[in-house]
DNA sequence: GTCTATAGAGTGATAGAC
DNA sequence: GTCTATCACTCTATAGAC
């Protein structure tokens, strides 16, 4: 067979940004072809269910991405006063660095949104309700009382300043959220 | 001529919720069809530019009821150290019936995700900032330090709220924001 | 009769599925 | 590449308020 043009991991990669860039809806097999270099015949080699099977490709990546690199690190923090905070500081680091500063949306917020909600509605709320509950289990651990509530008010502080850097076209606001954010975090800690 | 099936209010109403369900992009002809029982004759009859200018219509329209019953009033507040928490009081408790307690999303922030946000970009980065700014102006004069970041914080928050309550498929969260934020805003006035 | 809101068949282009 | 369905949109025609 010939050699495959791109890995899975960087097709799956160009599909996120397609999503992102133009929604579920928007995405067109055109754009995606585009985007990949594949043909449509590639494309259905790789996702026989079409786009139903490439953004759900592409969210249980996002999903794992999340898990390794944000609410693994929050669950496995230890009971030393000064780990929560370390462990909520990695966290925006990595979000920011996710979000690449606020030039890249959310996907699952996204998704969220509009109508494709009820076809990804399982992925969606799973990937807020553990990115919520890993967050407040380690603010727990570090001795906040209404832990649940901030962890909410935070992850819902993200989607936010995604949303508004996006139509402020503002970059700049996303990353004085992220602190105004942290910030409210580590008062509590403290 | 023939009486009008629905009122133009009626018809942009309509149309902000077919455009709120399904995105721009997913917001078909058909689906307009069928959710505003026009044709496309009628619809082209009302707007000549088709689905832009629709979408144009229900910003205008999106625009102006904020612009009455949000920033005008944040902007009109007096001097008295009770009016700016009154204002914002009334901001939250407006904002929570636009947003029918998290069932409705906001247009505005959905627009700005997708790539939609390019046509309309003028329109949604000025929602943005002209909420921003009138809330700004309104904690300022309750003595609040860094009014114009709390105003940042608060609008954020909002959509943030929106998004999670959408994803969680929980309205109950809407309101937990709504009251965080509100608490925030009073505690800085205070 | 004029004018406007209606309806909907028909256009070419393009969608996603295969 | 081929397929059918559907897309946004055009056009012609009619109904009815003035």
């Amino acid at each position: 067979m010939p050699a495959a043009l791109l890995s899975r991991d960087d097709l799956i990669a160009r599909l996120g940004d397609v999503f992102r860039e133009h929604g579920f809806e928007g995405a067109s097999l055109s754009a995606i072809t585009a985007a990949t270099g594949l043909g449509k015949g590639s494309l259905y080699n790789h996702f026989p269910g079409g786009k139903d099977e490439m953004a759900t490709a592409v969210l249980a990546h996002v999903d794992a991405w999340f898990e390794h690199e944000v609410y693994a690190p929050l669950r496995d923090t230890g009971r030393d006063a000064e780990d929560p905070r370390q462990a909520i500081a990695a966290m925006f680091a990595a979000v920011d660095t996710y979000f690449r500063g606020g030039g890249r949306i959310c996907l699952v917020g996204a998704f969220a949104l509009d109508a494709t909600r009820d076809r990804f509605a399982a992925a969606v709320q799973d990937y807020f309700v553990r990115w919520i509950a890993a967050l407040a289990a380690c603010l727990r651990r570090g001795g906040v009382k209404h832990a649940r509530a901030l962890a909410e008010t935070i992850v819902a502080g993200i989607q936010g300043a995604l949303v508004l850097s996006r139509a402020l076209n503002d970059t700049a606001a996303f990353g004085r959220q992220l602190r105004q954010l942290q910030h409210q975090a580590e008062s509590a800690l403290a």
